[in-house]
DNA sequence: CGTTGGGCGTGATATGCATCACATGGGGGG
DNA sequence: CCCCCCATGTGATGCATATCACGCCCAACG
């Protein structure tokens, strides 16, 4: 992949300046599928823009039980890395490659220099966490007022988006870790999406058919 | 209220030039015990910080249930307004006063004129999104993982720190509606809680005795 | 080629909580 | 002073989901 253009193409709203730079001093990490690019309690050192891949970013608790918080795709920046890296902090959540990723590590320090300097980079940090927010406060919404059959549409939805495909590469097992449910139920359910005409249901892989909202 | 000193009391952090700034041009503003600052849909046109008293923040769904997302404490400010504010976007929340509050509003533009100008306001800005993402997480645990004995605990624990006082005059019924339950079952968490020595009920009031973690 | 293990289907049962139905008791207004 | 509203207590019942127990299928691998 031609990372510079590709840069260019996904951050169009920085200013010139701004982009050279960020070309310049942003170092480029690669990670493959299903691979961790922060793990709970690890230290932060620099802020993350995604170039190209899905990243799913979680939440895990003492047992392993794990809740979904939101997937980031190219152009958009993981809001937890700037601040936690703004203040040297470490983070309280995972973050894993879905598919081959690449992302754009940027030193903390500019983080500061940029946001005095260049009005697009502060707009940018403050959409970022914009929409991070709305999207865990409609995480939040859907584990606290949906039942579980209506929290499996919107897996789906969610993945089918993300990854550009209406094939899901996921056992029932890991899909119900990520609702904090059990692989018993999501069969079941899943079962009845397929009678509904949904889904089409296939070895080790989910074909969603039509999801209607 | 002294308004003037106890601003910069609070905001200590704050540059002298800016902490004048905020004097100036910032407007107080007082709301009541039980007046909403904020409801879903309203179009938001200004940076609120907390000068005195507790905000509680949160989210309703269609049929009027509702989540509590946090409170605000003086000398914290409401992220949500930060963002819309910046891109004039209507917000998805409400926000209610528990008990009399005075809050300072900063005018939309100023805010993005002061970002590039006072690092002091920028730090202020990122901290504001890092402590209330933090705190919108721990909420999402405690919905996705605890039990409604776990999460009744987690209020009260809340309401003294937030209010700084044992006691908590909230009926029942309210405490159903903000953990998304129904009176009866809170109704019985509480007898629970008093033979276990937790609490003491009086009518119309809670009173905390220990709470452990 | 048999064994093993992982992914899946399905019934039975358990549990946490919502909901319904109704009782009690106190406090304020007519 | 009586009545009624409101907060609360409590049993019965229902529903969504978790958990347990078991069997099936298929693929990998010795």
């Amino acid at each position: 992949m031609a990372t510079a253009s590709n840069t260019q193409r996904l951050f169009q709203q920085f200013e010139p300046e701004l982009l050279k730079k960020v070309q310049q001093v942003g170092l480029v990490r690669k990670f493959k599928a299903e691979e961790y690019l922060m793990q709970t309690g690890q230290q932060i050192r620099s802020a993350v823009l995604v170039l190209d891949g899905v990243i799913k970013v979680f939440r895990e608790d003492d047992e392993g039980n794990e809740v979904f918080m939101y997937n980031l795709h190219p152009g958009e920046a993981c809001a937890i890395s700037m601040t936690c890296a703004a203040r040297q902090l470490s983070s309280q959540i995972m973050a894993k490659a879905l598919v081959d990723t690449e992302v754009l590590a940027i030193p903390v320090e500019l983080m500061d220099e940029w946001a005095l300097k260049y009005r697009s980079w502060y707009q940018f940090v403050l959409e970022t966490y914009r929409s991070r927010f709305e999207e865990l406060l409609d995480t939040l919404d859907h584990i606290a007022f949906r039942n579980l059959d209506e929290r499996l549409l919107w897996y789906l939805k969610q993945h089918q988006k993300s990854l550009k495909s209406n094939f899901i590469k996921t056992s029932f097992t890991d899909i119900a870790l990520e609702l904090n449910s059990s692989r018993e139920v999501i069969s079941r359910l899943m079962k009845k999406l397929a009678e509904k005409g949904h889904v089409k249901l296939h070895k080790n892989e989910v074909e969603i058919l039509h999801l209607k909202m």
